[in-house]
DNA sequence: ACGAAACTGAGAATCATTATCAAGATAGCA
DNA sequence: TGCTATCTTGATAATGATTCTCAGTTTCGT
């Protein structure tokens, strides 16, 4: 995990590549989402800022990010996407996923189950005829608010 | 995995508990879906039976099956819902998510790798509070057409 | 066969998301 | 500093998926 400042550096440069600015809108969304302890939709991001943006930007900042790698879209619960950081920003997580209220909280795993579970997953996919670049442990059930 | 005609009974008998009944539509449903390699949404569904049911028809056949559980959402790429047999129908699988298509296909895990995930999975869920109900691995990539 | 309850079809309505387009902010450069 | 090309933004219209509504139909138990 990163500084916010770091982060906003890393964020910067990949923008530049991509030959779009990281503009005041763009680093509010950002700061949200990095306040943010799990995946968030436009329209809760809309809600988490202070400022009104309006949902028509937020959602082409959303876009714009997500195109040059700096988010990744979640889909979740009642046909909405959810953003968060990137793992190459956010560091590699998986997903509480609750079956009420739809909200999805991250989790890290420790080193020794990371390790034994990417073990796994080459296991399973050395077998099949999919180029993996990826994985993420989704454990469905009840959130602590939905006991 | 049990055959169609014992899927059909315990679809039938679950229906009944939740007061809704088993119709030829319904049916049809459950048909498409069980000949289904992954999941679907109600617009392939709707490509994939013959007979032309209407869009909103099926739409409701698919919420009054989630409803009653025999049914489980799938939230994807695009911001479209694809349904599939629930677990206790089509057996527990993982899902292999192309992140170019969009497209969802499901495999097993053998036995063994099944019985270390769960183990993973459990000393995981032991630390935090949130009632686990069940869990899927979400492996991304390429699938073999979009190579 | 009769009545209550569940189902269906057609279309309107809703919700998330995307596209459009004119106006506003910026960067690079003469 | 001022110019110009380019990127951004905001407001709004448009799209696509999904849900709702309501009138007509089927089904089940009696």
């Amino acid at each position: 995990m990163t500084t916010g400042n770091t982060i906003d550096r890393e964020i910067e440069a990949r923008l530049g590549e991509a030959g779009v600015r990281y503009t005041r809108a763009r680093r509010a969304v950002v700061g949200a989402l990095a306040r943010a302890d799990g995946p968030r939709s436009a329209s809760e991001l809309h809600e988490d800022m202070d400022q009104d943006v309006p949902l028509s930007s937020l959602y082409r900042s959303l876009s714009v990010l997500d195109g040059a790698g700096v988010l990744e879209p979640h889909n979740s619960l009642k046909g909405l996407t959810r953003y968060e950081l990137a793992e190459w920003l956010a560091g590699h997580h998986h997903h509480l996923v609750c079956l009420v209220c739809g909200t999805v909280e991250d989790i890290q795993l420790s080193a020794e189950m990371e390790a034994r579970l990417e073990k796994l997953v080459e296991t399973v996919t050395d077998e099949v005829s999919f180029a993996a670049s990826g994985h993420t442990l989704e454990v469905h059930g009840r959130c602590a608010r939905c006991v």
